[in-house]
DNA sequence: CATAAATATGCAATATCGTGCAAAAACACG
DNA sequence: CGTGTTTTTGCACGATATTGCATATTTATG
């Protein structure tokens, strides 16, 4: 069993509570049951009055019977694409650091529900969207968090980090370019993101379209192995194969259309 | 025998306490023993008190595992209420400790836009909520984030915290009783809200109606200076004012500013 | 009223649970 | 050392829980 029937039915009280409302599709995509099964949960919670059933799905009891049927305009982001994408890379069970960067962050928005790894971050946000769920063992990498970054990067957070050994190091970049590879805007964040490459067994980064041919200041990581690149769909094709070339493991994210189904509604900031 | 039994089960108590949940399954595939051999123990660790059976495993007892980020959203306007009233007493330009709870996650979402100061927490979702403010310097308390409790609570976040003198430890409570004073219900996380208290200059907490006279099972501060505490405008007057013959500053904030005043309502069955 | 979506119900497949029982090991005791 | 007792463990088997599918029914909407 992938997770206990009363875990599941936390989760859509805790959605419950979060949104006000729940959509039965939403949920057994979410989950990865059928649609019976959350009706199924939804009923047993709607007798125990903590919900309010109606048609499509349930909302927190005692309000007013809004119509569900404005469903959640889950517009599937491209990076939320990139993000799963990414996913696919990431092995269960594996040691992952999670650098910072709001494609970092909708990397960590896309990680299915119960997936089993061990997170490690210097990225509050990215920490807070882990936190709690069942899965993830989460440790956080602490120091003053740099404003202009979000994230820790100051000597403590450094030494800290010399302490682990991940598996997988998941990128944020600036810019990427073919002769300067990786690089950063941000002196220390640089600095950090080395340290974070050197002390994991492969990095990988994923790249919207915009950082493409962008020069940043300060490098992080040339354009050779261990390192894994995702990118866009509308990438420029050139660049990716000469990039290949170098022996830079290059995968492309198919289109961002929504054709799938796949919107999991689980963020909350903006 | 490969294993006595007890250190089976402390080992089980263990995982249980690290993840939130254990798998009948999975546990025995770890000890090598029949799934028949871990259900017995769990039934008896959960005659002890030690965990819930559920179908399929077991969880923590009691306290639902649910992210932080939702539990904000519970009683929104009460939190908010509670929240302003701390945030009078935060003088700007110090340091303080932001400790884990909702509570305080209110408390740091009641912060005014520009308010200068230096927060120091253990918590991802406060450390998130107040990333990038201007005005805030941020310090990440780093470490294993404990899930049951959503802070990092660690050896590492001992020693991290150990390096800092707050101003202020605005405590999260479990209980608060005029006999125990301040209480919480996790072992590691009291001792961390000890510590910090013990390296603030000042402490302060933040009470919610439904905490007050509740037993909580680890001790964290006592009815004595340095302490304040802010309860809700409908807590119980003569606990307020025995507890502030104890030489505890006690404030009390409004009635919740929202329209409606009955938001709070305990088990409603519609 | 027509149509599509959502729902309830019954049913079958699978997984998990509880209990009884027997074998093996550890133990108590003479 | 020998013997009876207790504990632990695995297995069998019936009971129960969970889940997905099929089908009939209800609901929302134009």
């Amino acid at each position: 069993m992938d997770q206990f029937v009363s875990e599941r039915q936390a989760h859509i009280l805790a959605e419950l509570r979060a949104k006000g409302r729940v959509s039965a599709q939403d949920l057994a995509q979410t989950f990865g049951v059928s649609e019976d099964t959350v009706r199924r949960d939804l009923r047993e919670m709607a007798g125990r009055g903590e919900c309010e059933r109606v048609y499509g799905g349930a909302l927190l009891p005692g309000r007013q019977t809004v119509p569900l049927k404005t469903r959640i305009a889950e517009q599937p982001d491209r990076k939320v694409a990139l993000g799963q994408k990414v996913v696919e890379s990431i092995v269960e069970g594996s040691v992952v650091f999670f650098d910072a960067g709001s494609t970092n962050l909708a990397v960590a928005r896309s990680l299915p529900e119960n997936f089993g790894l061990t997170a490690v971050t210097n990225t509050p946000a990215i920490a807070a969207e882990l936190s709690g769920r069942p899965g993830v063992e989460l440790i956080m990498i602490g120091g003053r968090v740099d404003p202009a970054v979000g994230a820790a990067l100051d000597a403590t957070a450094i030494r800290q980090l010399e302490t682990i050994r991940p598996d997988l190091c998941i990128l944020g970049a600036c810019g990427l370019t073919l002769e300067g590879g990786l690089a950063a805007d941000i002196f220390e964040d640089a600095a950090f993101k080395r340290l974070a490459c050197a002390a994991s067994k492969n990095s990988l980064a994923a790249i919207t379209s915009d950082k493409l041919g962008l020069r940043a200041a300060f490098h992080v990581h040339a354009l050779q192995a261990p390192l894994s690149l995702v990118f866009e769909a509308d990438a420029d094709e050139a660049l990716v194969r000469k990039i290949s070339l170098q022996g830079v493991e290059a995968h492309r994210c198919g289109a961002a259309t929504s054709s799938n189904g796949k919107s999991v509604s689980r963020g909350n900031t903006p």
